[in-house]
DNA sequence: GAGAAGATCTCCT
DNA sequence: GGAGATCTTCTCA
């Protein structure tokens, strides 16, 4: 296992710390021979039964029970007919809580991406929460993977740490909760969705 | 078992 | 800028 991959206690925290955190750190994505691995410029935070906006708002159901699952691990649903999310589980195990990644900046294997994109531009690979699954490939196939010891999607540290500044604003896409800035992303990145 | 809503994207005007 | 696509999940009867 490599050294730079993140470990469990990482995720084992506050969904915002995790997803103020998680920014510049690099997702990593293995697929047979190639490895595709894109920066992290934006991600949410959502929380438990207190979190209008959270799958776990309504308590512990057959979807949402994963987010009280092992922090660590990924919570990957269906939106919309069309569209994978990608979530990582936060908080102790038995508090429920999660981080949606809302868009990446491609490092490698952009043509891996382009192919599973439709050859769209580059910025427009990845500059949403559907469009990075599609890039990289996630499907529902990966829901409750375990980020910590998985060989085909994990999360790496960067080699040298972000230097763009972060910022917080409300959650995008989401009807209840406004109020709350658990969005976090780094200022004047390209690869921002909308 | 049926109906409704949804953490989005793309195309068309 | 606006609306349709399209399907999973939840709620309620």
């Amino acid at each position: 296992m490599e050294e730079s991959r993140i470990r469990r206690e990482f995720f084992r925290r506050d969904s915002c710390l995790v997803a103020r955190d998680l920014l510049g750190k690099v997702l990593c994505r293995s697929r047979g021979e190639t490895t595709s691995k894109g920066k992290i410029v934006e991600t949410e935070a959502y929380y438990g039964p207190g979190d209008p906006a959270s799958h776990a708002s309504s308590g512990k159901t057959s979807r949402s029970a994963i987010m009280w699952g092992q922090p660590g691990i990924a919570y990957v649903y269906f939106v919309y007919g069309n569209h994978f999310l990608f979530n990582v589980v936060t908080e102790e195990r038995g508090e429920a809580g999660a981080v949606l990644l809302r868009a990446l900046e491609p490092v490698e294997g952009v043509e891996e991406m382009r192919q599973l994109r439709g050859f769209r531009n580059l910025q427009s690979l990845t500059d949403g929460p559907g469009k990075l699954c599609e890039a990289l490939g996630i499907t529902k196939q990966q829901n409750g993977l375990d980020l910590v010891n998985s060989d085909t999607v994990w999360v790496q540290k960067p080699p040298e740490s972000p230097t763009a500044s972060i910022r917080a604003s409300p959650r995008i896409g989401v009807s209840l909760g406004q109020e709350l800035e658990y969005r976090f992303y780094l200022a004047g990145n390209p690869y921002l969705s909308r």
